[in-house]
DNA sequence: CACCCCATCCTCCGAAAGGGGGATGGAGGG
DNA sequence: CCCTCCATCCCCCTTTCGGAGGATGGGGTG
């Protein structure tokens, strides 16, 4: 006897994905699709106009992305609760979703039911992740982020540029570029450039 | 007047595309999805028992992944037609793809109209390429593949040791593992080996 | 006002990396 | 049989890295 259905909206940029997520709630009594979105722009505007309960996400999306898209939206509209829906489980992109306030964490790879209960669970202002999700979380010994300036640098160590070469880019010394280098390091828990830009793209920092 | 509909075979791993292409190819009167596979195996096991004429294929799944599946599925059965179907388009993917004889090679953010011709196309012979995927084909220099040993030092790079390590690891001189590098540097077009890690992870090496 | 982080700069120094040559034996293809 | 590729090794030499130790000024924040 549910008088008011509950109203979700559902924001990916494939197509393919959209029809699959409609599908799966066209027979659930409960939930109501009230809106489609293909990027962040369009859910913000489509928020704004159907006032749906729950937001399925995805995060990587041309234009205005999933977390850029969450954070207007929970700007907007704190009572809109956000699942995000992805095929990457990163470091880079759980922290990213978990400081924009999402109220869920699922994978792609999740059966219907567990995409019903957990907007369910979202809507009831419950928090669900996807096991995966829930043990990177854990398994995290601090999670050092280089500064923005060192991230600059790094981004050039990965085109091959030398310490001299990338200080000429960045009209800094060659000293200052080893030292940015050095807290990079550190920060990574790696000793050599190799080993640093590997880690910085598995962690989704270039 | 189709008096044969064509069958179409789904493989995906996550249950919300196949659903969505289900749906896409519901009110679609002459293609009729008659399986569905959510590996590489399964995907096997179902093309023996309905014969499908096209397969909708993506690259990406655990167990039997797509380029081993479209292999096995092309040596066994080489009338059925295969597209591929991911979110994707690497050069690694996308070499792997075509050296196994497929038949189209499509994106997910494919709209719905576009996954219609494709089908219909690649049952009828023809060929059906993203354009994204056609250009990749195109613009490609020489593509100089480093060898199996190469990788193996360069994995060990992309790993932060140091080349006294590697000889240590591949029992070999430490000379030999400059000498490797070397050529991997040459066929990468780099000269550091940060940015052979780089270059070698983009193109799906590591 | 302390305190911490960031960005910038410095010296000294040994160890690593990378570029230039060249050499060998074996496998595979035309 | 020749030629190419691979894997292995050698020399020499210059440049670059990376570690260790600092220092300075500017922004924030408690």
């Amino acid at each position: 006897m549910p008088a008011d259905p509950l109203k979700l909206m559902i924001v990916d940029d494939h197509p393919v994905v959209r029809d699959g997520l409609r599908g799966m709630f066209d027979h659930v009594a409960d939930i109501e699709v009230v809106a489609e979105a293909s990027d962040g722009f369009e859910a913000l505007a489509m928020a704004r106009k159907t006032g749906p309960h729950v937001v399925l996400m995805d995060l990587r999306m041309p234009g205005l992305d999933g977390v850029g898209a969450i954070q207007r939206l929970r700007a907007d509209h704190p009572e809109i609760k956000v699942v995000v829906l992805t095929t990457y489980d990163t470091d880079a992109d759980v922290a990213r979703a978990m400081a924009a306030g999402v109220a869920g964490y699922l994978l792609k790879d999740a059966p219907r039911e567990e995409l019903h209960r957990a907007v369910r669970t979202a809507a009831a202002g419950g928090a669900v992740l996807a096991p995966s999700v829930a043990s990177a979380l854990m398994s995290r010994p601090a999670a050092q982020e280089p500064s923005p300036r060192e991230l600059e640098v790094l981004r050039l160590v990965a085109r091959g540029s030398a310490n001299k070469e990338i200080a000429r880019a960045l009209l800094i010394s060659e000293t200052t570029v080893k030292t940015h280098l050095k807290h990079v390091f550190a920060k990574l828990g790696v000793d050599s450039r190799a080993a640093a830009v590997v880690v910085a793209m598995e962690r989704g920092l270039l």
